[in-house]
RNA sequence: GCGCCCGUAGCUCAGGGGAUAGAGCAGAAGCCUUCUAAGCUUCUGGCCGGAGGUUCGAGUCCUCCCGGGCGCACCA
């Protein structure tokens, strides 16, 4: 996917239709692929064959009327019609010399875009009760979602990063009790944790921590009381390590948005009020329901329960109004797929406030695996023996595990294993990507003890580029800024990686085949310039994933 | 039972309706007096879960079936 080639079919499609050849609602796919055999150009599309139903006519008439529409580019060598109605773009050396001195002109900016711009997004991720630390699915969520927003930035979108504090409900007051029964058993009580309450070592060093600070003086307060503060704590603690591992990990937020407070700025009571205004509202069995059914719910739902408190949903279709109300063009959340069957009340609701569904984008992160040597880690949060995102911090460090955490497709079951992700070995792709950078740079820490310096982009001889390893790296380069945009458009971060992998992979086999630092100074400067290319699209890839760009190893 | 996701090489997975389906790992054989061997080269490996359908063309879209995961609260 190349996208100055992209322009040209856009460019083809639009006269054609003006033309009347093609319908004006025809919206055939404007996608290339590099072509699997030499002798196929440098890449190729489809789009012809696409058209032809439409245009009453068969691949290679169509392709051949295209090419008559296509602007004549002087970068362009020729375009070729082949088998049943492949276009086959050859690129004229001058777009690969183009190509360079651009790539090396933008530096950091290469693969950047505009079509974001002046489009407001807003990304809410991990959004994890303050009941306990964040554990590995967290820490997928975590690095999805800021590569999702690193990624929206690279492609000129405004990106706020959003943090929803579930600090209400019974799982708040469940984790008040059992900080407290752990604040009593300090002191030698017998008290047992409450039935599913939260077993985990950490309640036990903040209640030492709190018997430290604030002595027994809980022990003869009212249990309401004494929990209600246990809760305030607890959540408050909860939520700072939260922070601090998200944190470590490289993910920071703009916004945090806090359930509780929702409540106290009366903005639950408001979106309530508009849903019965809107006819939406109904009372039955001493509950207040809200008709999702009408927009494609499965069943209705709850807001205010029989005792009169408000449900989460309440809360959430006040949370994701607000959303809406703060102006932004596109809200994506991102979700444990454990959630998925969610997303339909969600939309229901916002459908019900007069709001369009299709503004609210949700993307669904399977579950991870952890492992060992290719054996399940166990984890289960109750029984309070789950490995956290810090313990695999600690074990990883942050590149392993971003680059891990990121390599599958959100909506795939990821499986993780501990020793394949710090091994430093062959095995672990981080290192495959990371190496490619850090050795050029060290070629390039060569180049200058010879005296050779990059050259600057206008001086870029690219002539004694010539070797199809050299071709086929240029090409690939030429290929990132559309991955950055279909990884963005998709909402898939995954692609970055694939993508880089490949980068890497062709950068070695050059790096084996061929030297860059030769006695022929005209070759070497060409080959340092290309390989600074490279070394940028390696940096800007690696980014944007939130993993960093060593220069030795 | 209903809904969503997944099923592609021995394993883990890419594959946006198009040309002869790819990568890594595992297995076999090679490559370091020269820019980082955390690397490279070659070979082996496939009824894309199954059956129908749509299409000039299906791993990709539709229907059904099988297998696995996750949901189906007046929890969050």
């Amino acid at each position: 996917m190349n996208k100055d080639v992209m322009d040209l079919l856009h460019a083809a499609l639009r006269a054609a239709k003006a033309d009347g050849l093609v319908p004006e609602q025809a919206d055939p796919p404007v996608l290339l692929e590099v072509p699997k055999r030499a002798g196929q150009g440098d890449f190729a599309s489809t789009m012809a064959m696409a058209l032809a139903k439409d245009a009453g006519k068969n691949g290679r008439e169509v392709a051949e009327q295209l090419t008559r529409y296509m602007p004549k580019e002087p970068w362009l060598e020729r375009v070729d019609i082949a088998g049943p109605g492949y276009l086959n773009f050859t690129m004229a050396p001058s777009y690969w010399h183009r190509l360079l001195a651009n790539i090396l002109e933008q530096g950091g900016a290469y693969g950047g875009s505009t079509i974001g711009a002046g489009r407001r997004v807003q990304v809410e991720f991990v959004s994890a009760n303050p009941t306990g630390p964040l554990h590995v699915g967290h820490g997928r969520i975590a690095a999805v979602g800021d590569t999702l927003a690193r990624l929206l930035e690279a492609t000129g979108h405004t990106v706020e990063r959003e943090y929803y504090i579930n600090d209400l409900g019974k799982q708040m007051i469940t984790l008040g009790q059992s900080l407290l029964a752990r604040y009593r058993q300090h002191f030698g009580r017998e008290a047992p944790i409450p039935e599913g309450g939260y077993q985990g070592e950490y309640l036990r060093e903040l209640a030492k921590e709190m018997a430290e600070n604030e002595g027994a003086r809980w022990l003869d307060e009212p249990e309401e009381e004494a929990q209600r503060y246990c809760t305030q704590i607890a959540s408050q603690r909860l939520l700072a390590s939260i922070r601090e591992d998200l944190d470590r990990f490289g993910v920071g937020f703009d916004v945090w948005t806090s359930e509780v407070a929702l409540h106290l700025d009366g903005k639950v009571e408001q979106a309530l009020k508009r849903l019965r205004e809107a006819g939406h509202l109904y009372e039955e069995e001493g509950a207040t329901w809200v008709r999702t059914m009408t927009f494609g719910d499965d069943k209705n739902r709850v807001v205010i329960r029989q005792n009169g408190q408000m449900t989460y949903f309440a809360s959430d279709l006040a949370y994701h109004l607000d959303k809406y109300e703060r102006g932004f063009d596109e809200i994506v959340d991102v979700w444990g797929a454990d959630h998925h069957g969610y997303a339909p009340r969600v939309w229901a609701g916002m459908e019900a406030l007069g709001r369009p569904r299709d503004r609210l984008k949700i993307v669904l992160v399977q579950l991870v695996a952890l492992l060992r040597h290719g054996k399940p880690v166990s984890m289960s949060t109750r029984a309070g023996e789950f490995v956290t995102l810090r313990d695999v911090l600690d074990e990883v460090g942050r590149d392993a595990a971003r680059f891990f955490f990121l390599m599958r497709r959100c909506d795939n079951a990821l499986d993780f294993d501990l020793e394949l992700a710090k091994a430093k070995s062959e095995d672990n792709p981080v290192y495959y990507v990371q190496y490619a950078h850090a050795r050029l740079c060290s070629m390039q820490r060569q180049s200058a003890d010879r005296g050779l310096a990059v050259p600057a982009p206008s001086e870029i001889d690219p002539a004694p580029l010539t070797l199809p390893e050299e071709q086929g790296l240029l090409r690939q380069l030429s290929l990132y800024p559309a991955v950055i945009e279909a990884s963005a458009q998709l909402l898939e971060p995954h692609r970055v990686i694939f993508y880089l992998q490949e980068v890497a992979g062709l950068l070695h086999a050059y790096y084996n085949k061929h030297r860059v630092l030769t006695q022929d100074r005209t070759c070497s400067l060409a080959r340092l310039a290309l390989m600074q290319a490279v070394r940028t699209v390696l940096a800007n890839g690696l980014t944007v994933l939130g993993v960093a760009a060593p220069e030795r190893m």
